[in-house]
DNA sequence: GAAACCATGTAAGTTGTTACATGATTGG
DNA sequence: CCAATCATGTAACAACTTACATGGTTTC
């Protein structure tokens, strides 16, 4: 799914500007998506050229115009086209995992941030899902829709499931670590 | 963290060639990592020009000539200190996540297909991942670490975690698209 | 007074995907 | 006999990221 797919996506649940839709996909569901305004600016300019979203210019004093994009009848349908098609699989690169993949080569003193970050990671992750699933201004302020909760509660599933394993599990990987430690120190 | 370093990484457990490479990488572990012969095998080439792994042609009959690639000791450096710097982000771009998000766009029926898919799809990796702790074969052969241990258990809890909860929790979605689809059949 | 927020946009560069090219072998 | 596996690679293309450009306002 492109950013293209996703402004336009976030757009059926109200208009929003540029600004407003990084917001909504950095906020609680940041865990699933993820879009630069390098990307988000071009894509909605995009649609708004092929007519799916109209855009209304806000002359806002001593800032850039704000422009809110609405989507359109067509916008709905090609949205609800692209949907149509079974989603494909989801595309992650974990840096994270990657580094605890290769925990043997790291000091155990890296190994433990590294391990504490992510759980602060988690934690905060677990926060924001937590506050957003009942305060409306976290997303856009519109309505939350059932969609919405179901995406945010399995988030939080994934979070509190990574939370727990790291909390519970962490002492496997760090005693391995410093095995090797002990060895090269030998 | 790049293909390259990726390629390092998994080069780090013991030689392979590109194409067993991506087998790692597809394996277990693919909920992690995702990388296509068209980024790795120029990746390899790369790190080959630069010194980091060494090849070595074995001729094959009626096949390309297999290559296989061994980390350098230059090359455990680099990926050594690749690893010294803090993980960055995950980056996650989950079409299902998005398709749920906008469910109330989909027809009951897409909508029980997707999340059929999806706990297909969060079974069928729990399985791999559990035979992939006890057999060596799945990753490449050699010998299991604790870090790609560790990451295998975290990835089962977290598909766990996903499937449990979309078996439990489907109804709430569902039962949305379906109020919705009664009102636009008034 | 510094940092973060509001607000949009462009351009250069990186990175990776898809499709193509090639073709024998093995298992159901 | 059809599909999958083995095996490497290139080229065209798509997509996204980063850095830059601009600058007032609010909050600590």
């Amino acid at each position: 799914m492109d950013v293209k797919t996703l402004c336009l996506g976030v757009l059926s649940l109200g208009p929003a500007s540029g600004y407003e839709i990084k917001k909504v996909l950095e906020g609680p569901l940041g865990s699933f998506f993820d879009a630069s305004y390098g990307s988000i600016y071009p894509a909605l300019a995009r649609l708004a050229e092929g007519g799916l979203v109209s855009v209304e210019e806000k002359p806002q004093e001593r800032r850039p115009d704000k422009k809110i994009y609405t989507i359109t009848s067509r916008g709905r349908i090609t949205l609800a086209s692209a949907l149509e098609k079974r989603p494909g699989r989801d595309r992650v690169r974990s840096d994270f995992a990657a580094t605890m993949l290769f925990a043997d080569l790291l000091s155990p003193r890296e190994l433990a941030t590294c391990l504490d970050d992510r759980i602060a990671h988690h934690r905060a992750a677990l926060q924001r899902l937590e506050a957003g699933r009942a305060d409306p201004a976290v997303w856009g302020g519109g309505e939350i829709t059932a969609g919405m909760r179901f995406v945010a509660d399995l988030g939080m599933a994934q979070h509190r499931a990574a939370l727990d394993f790291l909390e519970s599990q962490r002492h496997v990987v760090e005693a391995a670590a410093l095995r090797k430690t002990g060895q090269a120190a030998d």
